[in-house]
Order: structure tokens, then C-alpha cells, then sequence
DNA sequence: GTTAGTTATACTCACTTTAAGCATAAGGAG
DNA sequence: CTCCTTATGCTTAAAGTGAGTATAACTAAC
């Protein structure tokens, strides 16, 4: 017998409203995974990005194929499109997990200028920092951090079943987290996750174990520690399938990507202050920035140029506009933006 | 009728032997293609990477499916492995234009320490500025790019349909191959090669042409500017299907990843010289380095510590062995290699 | 229409990092 | 012992960064 395999695209759609980073959801639009959301308990459909599969015999390329299911469940027409990740492992997908077909979901981030509202039917522009509370540093260091995260995974650190895997445990929790000293790294979103979850303090995890079903016992003896997770809540926002983790995989790809590309200016408007540049990116890198230095590094770097124009409403001294300067691309071999002066104190 | 999908996986085997980046090929076993190879005229097989289907039913995990392939195709067992990038549009394997099923490809980078000259059967290590012959700026700036790239690009730039097309072309070229005061950027490998590719300056583009037959005429007038490359010949060595796409792919991913991971130990044996670490440094990235500026950065940049022990056989004065400092994991967010002083002169 | 509040922009200053080169150390070959 | 080779230490100027202070230009409230 034959297994035969899909290809899922997914859609990682991003935008920045209010200052705030968003991503376009759908409400999870697949019937076979009705299981799963019944038992999780709650009884509403997960968020799920915008996805489906390739029709290898039309879709002559992916990323049209992409475009078109977005297309079709958001009402949206993609720019800027990056192809982010192939995901293919077997259990990925617990809700197909036997004899179904073989389940590659290619993803995609792509961003997109204003909030287009005419989005259509159940799709939702949400703030991405619901899903991921932990990356959000633009008030305070979160203080689910040392209060929630760092005793969780240093009980789950524990209980490992041998001392090398504990202190390898141990390693990963410091370096993703920045506990002991360690600093925070920005860009480290995916390990955060991949911590979370093989922790059980996400509920895709619990969901994964319910339905994996048989797999289960073994589970509890592995290395993963799952389930009876006591005193801790989960963790975030949960998303259908793997889409969470698809998404921590964008976030953390496009805040590396800022320092060396320009690709912020896919977000703002052609013309845009540089109080709403910064503002742009310190949504994404969820880090406050230092003003004039933010400002000095885009002018000096000859990253935007000034139009003359001044925006009147910005309820103090009118602001210039700027634009985004293109010959830049031409002058410096890896024109992005730093990030100057975050959060010391 | 229902086009099925196969999913083919392709390794790019990097290793480093006598100053010189390799990269492990073999000869094309698909016999699909001898049609192109034949075309091509000179009766041998061209290079490929190691590359097999994945099995749908068996292969738990993408990365075991290609563990297998590279195994059985060159007897190489994989330590380092990360993901590169998924080719799915129609067209890029002209062979198997119509009818076929959908080929997915989807390709991996994995760094390997020895040349580990047990290879099996067809396999070879083969330089890769082979493939990309201007890309090797270790001893100087290659002339070839001023006497045969720049003029060639500057003829297909001038055929473009429109003035539009024609100054997008002129800005891509520019960009890409540092010409008109624009600056070198190592890590555009892959543009370049798209660059060439289009221009028509590479053999795999005529072979896509060849093959596609039908095609040929409507390409003729299109914006790609293909066949009839009068006076320049083609560039450096070709590869079989799209496999010097993926390696261009590969070359540039790496080329940016020793900048903020320590990715080039995997390269090394666990002790080292400072000056075989800038040596691996140099072949990948294909630029000669400061010397003392290269040793005061991985120094202080805490990547490196001394072992005390000596290596004798240097030529001149003995040079103390340093293996790679894990704690720097811990202590800075993006640790890896600048690149000091890169030929200014 | 003066005052307080808000945002924009200019400039400073100490400190760190980098590019480039000079100088010295420690081996081998003859 | 001398020359050649590679390793390693140190210097200096220039550039870049972090963290401010100061001033400018507007709005809203009284």
C-alpha cells in the first residue's frame, strides 16, 4: 500500500496596528480535528493561521498556491511573502496520526502594510504577544518569567532521568530563558516554545498526548515530561495543529531579520515618522529603544531620508516625514536596523 | 486524474580539507536524465548532491530520511544537519516537465568534520569554488567577474523589453556583484547565481531550455533573455537539475551563519590553531582575514580558550591548540565570527 | 496669552570596538 | 649563528555606542 502525502501551505500573515504586532487567524476550518477540541474542554474552535494544501496539478508555484488560500479564507492579497519553514515529522499532526496520508506543511511569512480591514468571514487580526506573553518586553521584563517559567522548567529540569540530560536541560532553560546571568536573546523564540512544550506548559502539548492516545504511557516515562503539570496554568494562547510553533518560528525569524534587511518598511506606509519606524520595530523585537539613538542610527546609516513633509498630529512638535531610502541597498552590504540602547535598566 | 506528490531530499555536505571548502557529490544515478546530459553533449554524468525520496511510510523524520540517502549514496553518517530551503514550482526539473508526478525538494545543510575518506562508490569531495568560481576572492578580486560577468550581465540588462525592466536589472546586478561602487556582500551567493541563471550564462539554463522544448520560443521573447550567449562561455562547473541552486543556497545560508553561531567548530577537530580556525573562517567565506585582529576577536570574544598544549609542526614558531569555549553560549546572544579587516586593499 | 505638557531634534561626552600596523617571541633549516 | 617562518603582544587613530542634556515647535488648559 501506498502512502500518499500532502503538502499543507501555511500563511504566517503579519501586520503592525497601534504599535502593536499582529498576525491574521482563522478559526480552524478542519472538521477532522473537531476531537481535539472537544477535549481540550472549552468547546470553541482554536485559532489556526490560513492554510491548506497544494493542488500539485494547478498551483504552479507554492507560494501562489499560499496565496490562494489566504486569498480565499482572509480576503487578503499577499506582498511581501518569505518562505519561513518545511515542517514534515511524523507526529506532528496527532489528530492524523495512522494511515492517514504523510502530512508536509511547508510555512510562510509574509508581511503586509496596513490592517486591511475588509478581512473576510472568521478570519481576526490578533496581537501575536497572546500567544507568546513571555516575549513581550516593551513594559517590563514579563514577571511570568521567574514567577511561572523558571520554576516550571527547572522542576522539569529535575526530573530528568540522568544527570547529563538534567544539565543539558538545565543549559537550554538558561541560554533561551536568560536565567543565571545568561542575556536575553531576542531571537531565540523557537527554543522558548520547543522548552515550553516539551515541558508540557503549552497546551498543544497536553492535546498532542490526549490524542496520541496509546503513546501516551510511554510518554510519561520518557524523557518528555508530560502531563500533571500541578500549581502551573498553560501557557499563552493555544493554536490548532503545530501552527503556535510555526508561528514562534516567524517571530523569531523576522526579528533577526530587521537587523540586516530592510524589511520593517514593509509594515509602514511609504511615508511614516520615525517615532512610527521605531515604534514599528520595537513591536516586533518586544524591547524599548533608546530615541535619539534609534534616530541617529537610521538617519547616519542612510537607512530613510527626510521629505520635507511634517506629520501634524503627533500632539507635540509636528514630525518629518521620512521615506524609506533605496540606494541604501546599494551602499552597505547588510542594511537593517540595530537595535541601539534596549532595556539596560 | 490526480497528480501525486513525492518529496525528494537533498543534502549539501560541507566539510573543510587543506584550506579549501568541499562539498560531497555524486554521479547523477536518476536515469531520467540522461536525456539532458546527452543534450549537453560531452557524454558524461554531471554532479548532483546526494539526494533520494523520501519514504512516506517509513521515515519517521525528514532529517532520517536524508541521513539514509547520504548513507547508502556515500557511506557518511551526519552529525551537524539544518534545514535550507523547500523547491517546489513547476518547472525546475525540466526532465520531468509533464505528467509526471510533483516533485517537492527539499534540501539540507549538514557540516561534517574530516574529509572521512571512506566515501562509497561515485561519491567525490569536490571544491565548490568549482561551481562558483567567482566567488573566490581568496586571492583576489577574480578577474573573471570584470571581464566576462560584468559585460555579460550589462548585454542582458540592455535587451530588457522596457526601460523599467532594464534600470530593476541594472540595480539587481549592481547590487549583487558589487559593481558600480556597490560593495561585495559574500552572502549573496544565491543572487548571483539567479543572475547568471536568468542572463542565460549558466549550462543548467540552456539544458532547462533544451528540455523544455516547446517552451523554447515563447522564452525567446520573454523577459529572460535566454540562449545565443554570444562570446562568453558558460560559467563555472554545472550540476545536475537545480542542484547548484540548493548549493548556492547553501554556500550564502553558511557564509551569514558563522557571523552569529559557532557553527564553524563543527567544521573542526576539537583542538585547534587559531590560524587553522581563520583558515576555515577564510575558505567559507572566501575573503582573507586580519590575522591578529581575527585572533583578538575570537579571544576576547570569549569563543575560544587555549589548552595549553602545543602544536609542533607549524613551520615556525609552535602555536597553542584552542578548542571552542561552550560557556560563550551563555554569555552573549549571537556568538559567532566577525569577519576583521576583510581585503580593504 | 501664558503655562504646562508633549513630542521632535540637536548636540555632548565618556567609553568601547575596530582597522591597520609595528614589534617581539619561538621554533626550524642551513 | 643567521635567516625564514609562524605566533602572539601591543599601539594608535578612527569610528561607533550608550546614555544622557539641551532646545525647538507644537497643543491644550486655564
Amino acid at each position: 500500500m501506498i502512502t500518499p502525502v500532502v503538502i499543507v501551505l501555511n500563511g504566517v500573515i503579519v501586520a503592525v496596528t497601534d504599535d502593536r504586532p499582529r498576525i491574521l487567524t482563522v478559526k480552524n476550518p478542519d472538521d477532522s480535528l473537531s476531537v481535539q477540541t472537544a477535549d481540550l474542554g472549552d468547546g470553541a474552535a482554536l485559532d489556526a493561521l490560513p492554510f491548506g494544501p497544494l493542488d500539485p496539478a494547478t498551483d504552479r508555484t507554492l507560494e501562489l498556491g499560499l496565496n490562494g488560500w489566504v486569498r480565499e479564507q482572509t480576503g487578503i492579497e499577499l506582498g511581501y511573502v518569505e518562505q519561513l519553514y518545511s515542517f514534515g515529522d511524523r507526529n506532528r499532526e496527532p489528530g492524523v496520526r495512522q494511515g492517514g496520508p504523510r502530512v508536509i506543511s511547508i510555512a510562510y511569512l509574509a508581511l503586509v502594510r496596513e490592517e486591511q480591514l475588509s478581512v473576510r468571514g472568521e478570519a481576526n487580526w490578533r496581537d501575536w504577544y497572546e500567544y507568546f506573553p513571555w516575549e513581550d518586553w516593551l513594559w517590563r521584563r514579563p514577571s511570568m518569567i521567574d514567577e511561572q517559567i523558571a520554576p516550571a522548567l527547572a522542576r522539569w529540569a529535575k526530573a530528568a532521568i540522568d544527570t547529563s540530560l538534567r544539565s543539558r536541560r538545565q543549559e537550554r532553560i538558561e541560554i533561551a530563558f536568560g536565567l543565571e546571568g545568561a542575556p536575553w536573546d531576542q531571537e531565540r523564540v523557537l527554543e522558548r516554545y520547543e522548552l515550553l512544550y516539551e515541558a508540557g506548559l503549552v497546551a498543544e502539548q497536553a492535546l498532542d498526548t490526549i490524542v496520541a492516545g496509546r503513546e501516551r504511557q510511554e510518554s510519561q516515562k520518557s524523557s518528555k515530561g508530560s502531563s500533571r503539570q500541578t500549581k502551573t496554568s498553560l501557557l499563552g494562547r493555544p493554536m490548532a495543529l503545530d501552527h503556535r510553533r510555526i508561528l514562534a518560528t516567524a517571530l523569531g525569524r523576522l526579528r533577526g531579520k530587521i537587523k540586516y534587511r530592510p524589511v520593517v518598511f514593509e509594515l509602514l506606509s511609504p511615508t511614516f515618522t520615525l517615532l512610527q519606524l521605531q515604534r514599528v520595530v520595537e513591536a516586533l523585537a518586544g524591547v524599548r529603544l533608546h530615541k535619539q539613538n534609534f534616530r541617529r542610527l537610521v538617519e547616519k546609516g542612510g537607512l530613510v531620508e527626510g521629505t520635507g513633509q511634517f506629520d501634524p498630529k503627533t500632539g507635540g512638535r509636528p514630525a518629518e516625514l521620512f521615506c524609506f531610502r533605496r540606494e541604501v541597498l546599494r551602499e552597505r552590504p547588510a542594511p537593517g536596523i540595530g537595535l541601539p540602547g534596549a532595556l539596560t535598566k
